[in-house]
RNA sequence: GGAGGGAUGGCAGAGCGGACGAUUGCGCGGCUCUUGAAAAGCCGUGGGACUUCGGUUCCCGUGGGUUCGAAUCCCACUCCCUCCGCCA
């Protein structure tokens, strides 16, 4: 969540800034309003304490004197203002209870980096980059044999079984098989391995508790996106992010630890509620996929280096596996709630002939952290700071999968994987028909 | 799932319903002494909210309750440890 006091001292900047991704002024207003009745009710309600508090110790001062009498009347004067504290304190935890959820549904402030814009289409491309662009070759030329949208490919090649997956869970629930299956075993290896230098390796829970999503901004805005475990009120995570950043939930680190980095290959599942009917063909959309995840805290200093680091870490990626993609710099009305920037890459598919999003690398100044109460100790002294966050994708397999399989197809129909891939697929670089 | 034990500051570990936001030790920071260091000694060391900047208030796993007053008593829950059962 946004700072409240940032709210209170400068309520016009807060609307100006939210204005641009389509918060009406209204609801900043409606937030001011509830901070000030919050806080009104609670002075109430704590001079009330204090007067419980100082009529006790008179109690007690009686009692010591032997003045029984006394003590009694003190005793019947604090009865009485303690229920009125206790009518006082429920109408403060209401008042800052309405403030706190209104405050968790108001979305981050944009960056100076995002652009202007309603939606998608307002975007902008920063760069392109195709294999041997480097060295002055035009964009890629695609062949026939590289048309064939993958789901064709999978079935061809006995890689891709979605009618089955659909039996098993319904549909957008794929199934690979064969090599399709230990591609995605191997994509997951190799991005961890690439990675380690300077992420520690996380294997997270995949079912985590409302706070958890809480703490990303996930909840309560996108509850419909989420598939929700009923019976022990536990959430199937939609990115890794979410438990990553709960990492360090609550706690105080040392400014001397920050950057601190993490890297994480979960499952990840999404109701995809609002998309129904949507890119259903294929892998383009799916309830369920693995996706290897960079995640770190940081200080506010910090925090442009390691956005780019993330940043070129999953290009380096895409660019080791010979991909064709593009940098997009989202603009304020497509970030999402938490993020005050992101920047996704889109990789291109010949098969589909699209562009389509792999990786979303996103800055979330202490908007999370607020949430998450995560903070740093400032080696200069001081009192704790909250972090930043940031996460980027690194990447995700179920949309790299098809990439590379329209991407990498031959003339006679088998498809050629790129060879950094090779170590963790027995050699077996080339995936024939049975 | 059953039985028992536990949860207090960075860590360890005290805490008969009233001077306890909390004894003490370790750690950490500063100072004294010292050429320097060590040792010794002294001082200081949690977080949040509100504030008219004087203060006020909250936090001893979480949430309720009893009481004029709760770290302390009662109830529920969560987590950790030990043992039993089950199991990959």
């Amino acid at each position: 969540m946004i700072d409240v006091r940032l709210l209170r001292e400068d309520p016009e900047a807060v609307a100006a800034a939210l204005a641009r991704r389509g918060v009406a002024r209204a609801e900043v207003e409606r937030v001011v309003a509830l901070d000030a009745l919050a806080r009104q009710r609670l002075r109430a309600q704590e001079a009330l304490r204090a007067q419980v508090k100082e009529l006790s110790r008179q109690v007690r001062e009686a009692r010591g004197a032997g003045d029984s009498d006394a003590a009694e009347a003190l005793v019947a004067r604090s009865r009485e203002l303690g229920h009125q504290e206790k009518a006082a304190a429920a109408e403060a935890e209401d008042a800052q209870g309405a403030l706190r959820d209104a405050l968790l549904l108001l979305p981050n402030l944009p960056s100076e980096e995002t652009p202007d814009g309603d939606g998608p289409e307002d975007n902008v491309v920063v760069r392109r980059w195709w294999p041997g662009m480097e060295a002055g070759a035009p964009p890629p030329e695609y062949g026939p044999h590289q048309r064939v949208p993958h789901w064709e490919v999978g079935q061809e090649l006995g890689i891709l079984d979605l009618e089955r997956g659909a039996r098993l869970s319904g549909s957008m629930f794929p199934l690979y098989r064969r090599a399709g299956a230990r591609l995605i075993r191997a994509l997951s290896a190799y991005a961890l391995e690439h990675h380690a230098d300077a992420y520690e390796e996380i294997r997270p829970p995949t079912l985590v508790l409302t706070d958890t999503m809480t703490a990303t901004g996930h909840l309560p805005r996108f509850a419909d996106e989420g598939y929700h475990v009923e019976r022990d009120d536990l959430w199937a995570i939609p990115t890794a992010e979410v438990p990553l950043t709960s990492l360090y939930r609550g706690e105080i680190l040392d400014e001397a630890d920050l950057p601190m980095r993490f890297c994480a290959v979960t499952a990840c599942f999404r109701r995809e509620a609002g998309a129904a009917g949507r890119d259903t063909r294929g892998l383009l959309r799916t309830h369920e996929f693995d996706k290897v995840e960079l995640m770190a805290y940081a200080t506010a200093e910090q925090a442009p280096a390691v956005h780019a680091d993330i940043t070129s870490r999953a290009e380096a990626l895409l660019q080791d596996l010979g991909l064709h993609y593009r940098v997009v710099e989202l603009c304020a009305g497509d970030l999402s709630g938490a993020a005050a920037r992101t920047v996704d890459l889109e990789v291109y598919l010949p098969g589909v002939d699209r562009f389509w999003e792999v990786s979303s690398v996103s800055w979330y100044r202490d908007y999370q952290a607020r949430r998450a109460n995560i903070r740093y100790r400032p080696a200069a002294g001081g009192p704790p700071v909250l972090v930043h966050t940031l996460n980027g994708s690194a990447l995700a397999w179920s949309r790299i999968w098809p990439a590379l399989v329209e991407t990498g197809r031959q003339p006679d129909g088998s498809v050629r994987l790129p060879d950094c891939l090779a170590p963790y697929l027995g050699g077996e670089t080339v995936i024939r028909r049975p």
